[in-house]
DNA sequence: GCCAACGTTGGC
DNA sequence: GCCAACGTTGGC
């Protein structure tokens, strides 16, 4: 069982919309990194869980958990070529992309924000990907240390 | 295969 | 809106 950190700009996808989506479920799509793909393809299961993380916006941080419902299959918005993740390259047989599905878990009973989390950057998160200098990656893992510090934050 | 130009991410 | 970081593209 593994940890991720799944990152969302809100003004596309917020955890308000991950609530209100039926099954509290959907598509992680979108994902044209080959390092997050591979981490899809190779490393994320099944009951895996992760951070949802709003990222680009007022203040980013860890808003909400949720759990991997899904392992990883093609991502089929690579062959609409009305759509913004159109990638020409992919065909059918031989797909580019892929996502996995999520769940909502549940809301932290607060935020825990980027300046929170990096206050710890020298100590309990040192070397956590998230914190990482030039980190750009929308899904990065999460150790289970990492996690379960975090998670003790919550009722701090 | 190198590398400059370019595009994207994401915090501030 | 700025800018640093860094992945991707494409000419050579």
């Amino acid at each position: 069982m593994s940890y991720w950190l799944f990152k969302s700009e809100p003004s596309v996808f917020s955890i308000a919309d991950l609530a209100a989506s039926r099954g509290r479920r959907t598509h992680w799509d979108g994902v044209r990194n080959y390092q997050v793909r591979n981490f899809m393809r190779e490393r994320m299961r099944v009951s895996d869980r992760a951070f949802f993380y709003p990222s680009s916006c007022a203040e980013p941080g860890i808003v909400g958990i949720v759990s991997i419902v899904k392992g990883a299959y093609p991502d089929p918005t690579q062959f609409d070529p009305d759509d913004p993740h159109f990638d020409p390259r992919s065909t059918r047989e031989n797909p580019r992309w892929y996502m996995v599905d999520v769940a909502l878990e549940r809301q932290l009973a607060r935020p825990i924000t980027l300046a929170e989390l990096k206050r710890y950057a020298g100590k309990e998160l040192k070397g956590m990907a998230l914190l990482r200098r030039g980190n750009r990656l929308s899904i990065t893992p999460v150790s289970e240390a990492e996690w379960s510090f975090i998670l003790s934050l919550e009722r701090r």
